[in-house]
DNA sequence: CAGCTGATGGGCT
DNA sequence: GCCCATCAGCTGG
């Protein structure tokens, strides 16, 4: 257990949207054999579950890889996309419901010769944590570490200085267009001028 | 700067 | 056999 961890109670709840928006500005942690990673959550996207047609367990799609977001809030749910790019999400609710929050961008804060090294980088630049699969390889998260408890040794968050609402940009989520009218929703949020903020100018105007 | 596209593999139909 | 919750590297203005 971290002690300072948000602990898994605190992604139960039942109000996922808010807890996608109360992550911003706070402090996403790994360490793996020693190697410690930090950064400060810039970018989120909520995935509402069953209801939600770009969520992978829309309409109660419950598959191998989908189960660990009907478990209860507070875990890991990595994925492999397009074959080489691990993306990270934090499961939430309760039991049985399979929401989720996607972490697409940050601001490095400590770690960050390690970083380089796992981004074949020489210099850091705006880059090294923008952008979900950008942010995984940069802080080691592979989709083995699936399913593990965030408040632990590995991986875990603390809280940080919250953003005031008005420096909190909701605008539709990124690369869902498969998702229908879904597609539309304002799910994505985003703290305003951020370098690090993943996607296009227009994609960043709320 | 914007816009296109190849890389690359697991998951699902 | 097709579809991706993407990225880097290239092209052409």
């Amino acid at each position: 257990m971290k002690p300072n961890a948000i602990p898994a109670q605190y992604f139960q709840q039942e109000d996922t949207l808010t807890i996608a928006k109360q992550l911003l500005g706070a402090t996403l942690s790994t360490n793996f054999n020693g190697q410690l990673t930090s950064i400060r959550i810039v970018e989120t996207e909520a995935y509402l579950g069953v209801t939600d047609r770009a969520s992978h367990a829309w309409n109660g799609r419950h598959t191998n890889r989908t189960s660990i977001m009907y478990l209860e809030g507070g875990i890991a749910y990595v994925y492999l996309i397009y074959g080489m790019h691990h993306l990270f999400n934090i499961v939430t609710g309760a039991f049985g419901t399979p929401h989720a929050i996607l972490i697409r961008a940050g601001e490095p804060l400590e770690g960050l010769d390690q970083m380089l090294i796992r981004r074949n980088k020489k210099r850091v630049d705006y880059s090294i944590t923008k952008g979900p699969g950008s942010l995984a390889q940069a802080m080691g998260i592979k989709t083995s570490h699936t399913g593990i408890p965030l408040n632990q040794n590995a991986i875990w968050i603390t809280a940080g200085k919250s953003i005031p609402a008005a420096e909190i940009i909701a605008t539709p989520r990124i690369g869902v267009d498969y998702a229908g009218e879904d597609a539309d929703l304002p799910y994505r949020f985003i703290v305003a001028n951020s370098p690090y903020i993943s996607g296009s100018a227009t994609q960043n105007c709320g």
